[in-house]
DNA sequence: CTAGTATACATGACACTTCAACTAATGCAA
DNA sequence: TTGCATTAGTTGAAGTGTCATGTATACTAG
C-alpha cells in the first residue's frame, strides 16, 4: 500500500473553498426562497422539473433521473408535496408498475411566484459576479468531473 | 418591479453541472467512506477539525466556524458521536457557558484508518482530473463567490 | 411458455437537520 | 451596580433523507 499523498496547498484551497461555496450558497438560497415564499428548496427543484414538461406532468423515474434524486427520496417528497396539494400522484396505464407526478395550479401558482426571487437570488449571488470566461470553466470542471464520476463507480 | 432575466444558456449549464457536481461528488464520497470506515462524511468533517489543534481539543463554537455548520447540528451530532465513543464533551473553566470537544483515541484511530481512503477518492474522482489553471480558477471562483455572500446576508 | 432478472415505486425505521425556544454566563454602558 | 444585549451551548419537535426491504410489473433467454 502506497504512501498517502495529501492534498497540497493549492488544492486544499480549491478543493475546501468550493465546499464552503456550495453549502453557504444553497444555505443562502434556502433562505431566501423561504422566506419570501411557501416552498423549500427541494420543492422549488421537483417544481421546476415537472413544470418544463407537456401538462406538468412526468413519469417519476424520469424526474429522479433530471434532478438526480434517489427514487426513495423523491417518493417521500411527492407524498409531502401532495399533502400540501402541490402536485398528484397518477396512475400509468402503459406501464403499471410506474406512476406519474403532475404538477397542480396551486403549485403552478406557488412556482411562478417563487421563480423570479430566486433566479434573481441566483444572479447576485453566483452568476453576475463571475466572467463568462469563469463561467466556462465552472462548467468544464463540472461536466469533466460528472464524466469521471459515471465512469469510476461502475 | 423588473422583469425577470431568466439564466442564458452557458449561465445555465455552469450552474446547473455544478450542483450536480456536487451532489454526486458528496454522494460518492459519503459512499465510499462508510464503506471503508464506520465513519459517515459528517463524522469525518468533525474529527478533522479536531484533529488538527492541540490535545485534539476545540471550543464548539470554533469546531462550527471552521466547518460552517450551525451550532445547533453540531451539538446534536457530537452528541451522537459521543455515544458512539468518538468524542468526548468537556467543561470549559475560562468562560463557564461554553465547552470543549475533544476527539478520544478510538476517534482518532478510527479517522487516521479512514483518511487515506477518502483523501485518495478526492484525489481521484475529482483534483488529480483537474489542471493547475483549472483549480486556480475554482479556488477564485468559489473565495470570490464566499466573499459575496458574506457582504449580501448583511 | 417460464424461470430468472431487472425495473418502478412505496414504505417503515432510523439517522440527520432545522427551527424555535430556552438556560446560563459574559460584556458593556450608564 | 444594575440593566440590557450578546454569546455559548442545549433541547425537543418537526421536517427531511437514507437504507433495507417489499410488491408488482415488465423484460429476456432458453
Amino acid at each position: 500500500m502506497a504512501k498517502t499523498r495529501w492534498l497540497d496547498e493549492a488544492e486544499q484551497r480549491a478543493w475546501r473553498s468550493l465546499q464552503f461555496m456550495q453549502m453557504r450558497l444553497t444555505a443562502e438560497l434556502a433562505r431566501q426562497l423561504s422566506e419570501l415564499s411557501s416552498l423549500s428548496y427541494p420543492d422549488y427543484i421537483v417544481l421546476v422539473a415537472l413544470e418544463g414538461r407537456p401538462e406538468g406532468r412526468s413519469r417519476i423515474f424520469e424526474v429522479a433521473n433530471e434532478i438526480g434524486w434517489e427514487k426513495s427520496r423523491l417518493s417521500h417528497h411527492i407524498g409531502r408535496m401532495s399533502e400540501r396539494g402541490l402536485v398528484t400522484r397518477e396512475k400509468c396505464d402503459s406501464d403499471r408498475r410506474g406512476a406519474f407526478v403532475v404538477i397542480t395550479p396551486q403549485g403552478r401558482r406557488e412556482l411562478d411566484a417563487a421563480a423570479p426571487g430566486h433566479v434573481g437570488a441566483v444572479r447576485r449571488l453566483f452568476v453576475d459576479g463571475l466572467s463568462p470566461e469563469q463561467l466556462r470553466v465552472l462548467a468544464e470542471v463540472s461536466e469533466q468531473t460528472l464524466a469521471r464520476l459515471e465512469r469510476t463507480d461502475s
